[in-house]
DNA sequence: ACGGCCTGTGTAACCGGTTACATGACGCAC
DNA sequence: GTGCGTCATGTAACCGGTTACACAGGCCGT
């Protein structure tokens, strides 16, 4: 036997469907017999409301779609995290999709979330503005995380970049640090772009010497990086790299070349990843969890109240670990 | 104006609805004229098909449900990206609910699944097979992860704990070590038990002595129960944990105690990550991701031949590495 | 010229709920 | 006894798609 449907119901109750719904969904304008008759019946039969059906006539779905980027580890699930624990206690589910490949893809699976959804999480630092802009359904209300749009269309949150990276680069400065390495993340990053941007900022301003060299957020790439400029015979007494991984590897090639750490190049990342804390190294702490459920938050208060535009930044913490501890060696 | 419906559409192109839908799902009893009279008008109005209504008439949903207990970071992360990468690429989308507290909140997250999903990825290490049978929607096609049923009615997939189990307990006997000390996890964690099990089973076969201590998957927990241990002036020279977090906290309790690992006492975890490779530690590896795809790739086999009843193995691999690389010290 | 077939299109029922509105029963005041 | 308000209930339209079926027109063979 097939799922019953609330005709089912009503006829085994013997009453309407609209009698059954309004049992089931506790009206006051219900009689307590019916209800009883109602009860019982759904009961015997196993009933459980059609959800699909549901949000077609209500025009609600109580989901909310999300849409991330390939991420990595930690990150992924600490956001899915924080958002899932916001959306459950508000009684709302999550739609998954990952972003894996080009814009059609994108296309694609913004469009399959219309009409099973309620409101849509992007974080796409790959899209620029004018992408997101045709790519996101009209209708929909959405919500950006660490995009680069500026139009102010979308409610939005974001990473205060700046700020962590001023941070550090003041810290190390403190130190007594004079000459820094920043190794970036991918170009088309936005927030690697950011982090880099404030890191020239910063270090111009604070007057010592900079240098800037790419890399992908891969662990491996910081170590290159380090080990290239190394063989240059390039030198420099601080490494803050725009991810934890990369810092990782920034302080093996180190190590590898015989230097010390922080005596010799302190080095910096940003993140907090787990495996930031056992290395000891110094760190910007992204909340991401908390970032996650402000998100949800922000967005199902912007969607009962149409008038909530807001633009929020999330402010990181400086968690000064070891690979920082000292004064410069020189 | 709010999102053009089909309707909408028809009456721009002049055309009926049926005709709509035709054009556009691409049947082949459409004039061409129609067909591009369609496609204008859907362009020129932004129409993107209510997906909601769509599986309404179509009973079929391309989504999956997936219930996760609440789990830590990477394994997570791990399970639900593959299940993603797999899902997407047939095609699926995922409606994710985090099964945080009791069994109330359980039955109330799966009934809302009912409708919006073409079937369901239960992951429930805490729950029994009654309460399972119980809980789970009738009509609905679930494949279970790893969880104590056996009762054959759904699909599931497990992960072969006991066979990970002995090939530690033979490592380490096989390195000479004579007396081992388990972490267990939480009592009502299914893995955690089913490891526990064969710990017990393979360590009496091996012919060593051994001790069974408690713990909850926490990195503390594992520092706590080797200090007891060692406060109570009890020796041994191997611990097995059953997760690489605890297996993390006895290697940082030992080294407060001024003891060597692995000269002093071996150490083994279990499930690889990370951090694990880190630190050296010996452990079991879980290819998460691949579980996570193995089981969207069974369900939705299962899905479409009706037939298939599995009942699959996940077997994971010992990673032999520095925490247990050297001799016994004695 | 006619019947049969094929093709393209429209009409309307249906998926499983919700809900505006109509109805009928009852109680109460006049 | 009539009129009115209140309350529980049923009928049917609606949400936005899909699709069975009916039908019109064109082309074919005889």
């Amino acid at each position: 036997m097939p799922d019953a449907t609330i005709r089912d119901v009503a006829r085994r109750a013997e009453v309407s469907v609209a009698s059954v719904s309004r049992a089931l969904n506790g009206f006051a304008n219900v009689s307590d017999a019916t209800r009883a008759r109602v009860n019982e019946a759904a009961l015997e039969l196993g009933y459980v409301p059609h959800a699909g059906a549901r949000s077609l006539s209500l025009a609600r779905t109580n989901a909310i779609g999300v849409v991330l980027p390939d991420l990595h580890g930690e990150f992924f699930s600490e956001i899915v995290r924080g958002m899932d624990r916001e959306a459950s206690r508000r009684g709302y589910l999550l739609l998954l999709s990952n972003l894996h490949a080009g814009t059609d893809q994108a296309a694609h699976a913004l469009s399959a979330m219309h009409g099973r959804v309620d409101a849509l999480i992007v974080m796409a630092p790959h899209l620029t503005s004018e992408e997101l802009e045709r790519l996101l359904p009209k209708g929909l209300h959405a919500m950006l995380i660490n995009t680069g749009d500026r139009s102010g269309t979308h409610p939005m949150i974001r990473l205060d970049n700046e700020a962590g990276v001023r941070a550090v680069v003041e810290h190390l400065v403190g130190l007594g640090r004079k000459r820094l390495l920043h190794i970036a993340g991918p170009d088309e990053n936005f927030d690697a772009q950011e982090r880099s941007a404030a890191f020239r900022a910063a270090a111009a301003e604070a007057g010592v010497a900079f240098e800037v060299l790419g890399g992908d957020f891969q662990g491996a790439s910081g170590e290159l990086a380090v080990q290239r400029l190394l063989d240059q015979g390039q030198g420099f007494d601080a490494v803050f790299a725009a991810n934890d991984n990369m810092a990782i590897g920034a302080i093996q090639a180190l190590r590898n070349a015989g230097l010390k750490v922080p005596e010799d190049v302190a080095v910096a990342g940003f993140d907090d990843i787990p495996l930031a804390r056992h290395m000891g190294l110094t760190t910007v702490r992204v909340r991401i969890a908390e970032l996650g459920e402000r998100a949800i938050q922000l967005l199902l208060d912007s969607l009962s109240a149409k008038t909530t535009r807001c633009d929020e930044l999330h402010a990181p913490e400086l968690v000064v670990r070891a690979t920082t501890a000292g004064e410069a060696g020189q």
